[in-house]
DNA sequence: ATGCAGGCTTGATCTGGGTCAATGCCGGAA
DNA sequence: TTCCGGCATTGACCCAGATCAAGCCTGCAT
């Protein structure tokens, strides 16, 4: 049957596409790399089918084997306590990489889980680590990746340390919009792929809470909300109440001071 | 020569003891690095002399040109909101690195401040990234000691995301005990290098609560306090007070599953 | 179309722990 | 010895946000 074949090359998100073809290559492990050596990265990166909502990638206690980059959709990682309260440790995009925290212990300390239909490439660690020792650019990224990773949990637990309520959710709508942005999409207008219920086990809060902030913050005026839908309407006013130096998302346009 | 080799075999603490000598070789960086090599990687850091309580190692904003580890003594690392308020990252025991999530920024994102008076080995970067290209042991630590960074900020995450204080101070208390432990050290009884205002700070509590729940604590038989010292008489109860699954110390002790 | 389930909103109430304030204690300087 | 400054403890009060409890919307399955 042609018909099979045809079926997989096709779209933006075709399960096949190279790192060099990839339009996630600046963003995603491969920055750094020599073009002339991404074809070596690329041949060991194992691209998987799509997962759909819901479906884990990994649980935790699961062995350690590879990490992955999300090529399309968005993941969330979490760890759940024993009182059955789920912690969510961060909403990955595309480009990120997740299960960094395995290395350590050649175990997954938490379950990753499709927030919506989403393509992960698979990258086995051995292979990862053996080439790295051949491609210094390699190695550097893949030092600067788990380093930004620690930076941001950092950055979360400034958030969940000392932060109120509403500067966390400000906090976090500033950091998905430069997210975002940086990705090529809109930084003012968004869709979640996480429920109220994710966010609050995220920042810390009751999912009631979130739901409060959120109608708080359209009445002033700040954003408009439609179920999944956000949309900011003073990102500005925004970033004050986040209590935070907002990097300004000009700045991350520009790329002024990232990476390199 | 063995004059050379003699100047080396000095006291527990002296300033140039070489990797190979060091008490902490078995916890710090050289892990898993053959013995032949370890004396490249002992050619390239540099001893610094002690660093007086309330000094700064480095300080927010820094220029990034090494890694730290901690040889005797103790550091805290935080971040200072623009309210005035620490958070606390991390306290950092003997055997420990710090300045690992500089690398991504070229910049200290966070300020080292000595606890007591403490010393560490300097790491050249630039030369530690050029050597663990060619040591495959090394390369492999540094990915490990930066994963479990990661871990452990997510286990901090879950204590301020969902834990009460009395949870937050008892898993603290439980997890100090263990890493003196494996340094050789009591679990049962240590001192704290740090102020109650610090553990605050570190566990997103204000020093007064830390006072009451000392002294609860206290009055419940879980523990006796003394200034900064700290013996604890029931460690299992401490335990279940934190809310987790605590790896027993003894399981530590057996390094069962630690590192390889 | 109907019903149902899962997610979201909104209101009412309660409480853990923050804040403010006073007092106590120890250790170092003179 | 005394004084002083930085920690630590303890008490009284209060509030942000959790918890409990309806009710609601929307999309899917029958």
């Amino acid at each position: 049957m042609p018909t099979r074949k045809l079926e997989k090359v096709v779209s933006l998100h075709d399960i096949r596409v190279a790192c060099l073809e990839c339009s996630l290559n600046e963003i995603c492990l491969p920055v750094g790399v020599d073009a002339d050596d991404i074809e070596q990265l690329d041949a060991i990166i194992d691209r998987k089918r799509p997962l759909p909502r819901g479906d884990h990638l990994f649980r935790a206690g699961d062995a350690f084997k590879s990490i992955f980059a999300v090529r399309a959709g968005s993941l969330k990682t979490y760890a759940t306590s024993q009182s059955g309260q789920e912690q969510v440790m961060g909403f990955h995009l595309p480009g990120e990489l997740v299960g960094l925290d395995a290395i350590a212990r050649n175990a997954h300390p938490l379950s990753a889980r499709a927030l919506e239909t989403t393509s992960v490439c698979e990258i086995p660690f051995t292979d990862l680590e053996e080439l790295s020792m051949q491609l210094p650019g390699l190695q550097r990224e893949l030092l600067r990746v788990m380093s930004r990773e620690i930076h941001d949990d950092e950055q979360n637990m400034v958030i969940l340390g000392q932060k109120s309520a509403e500067e966390r959710l400000a906090a976090f709508l500033i950091g998905l919009s430069n997210r975002f942005h940086r990705r090529g999409f809109s930084a003012s207008q968004f869709n979640l792929s996480m429920s109220r219920g994710d966010i609050g086990d995220y920042l810390g809060l009751a999912l009631e809470t979130v739901s409060r902030l959120f109608t708080r913050f359209q009445n002033d005026g700040l954003l408009r909300v439609d179920r999944k839908h956000i949309e900011l309407l003073n990102r500005d006013r925004l970033c004050l109440f986040s209590g935070a130096r907002c990097h300004q998302h000009q700045a991350e346009t520009a790329k002024s001071s990232r990476s390199n």
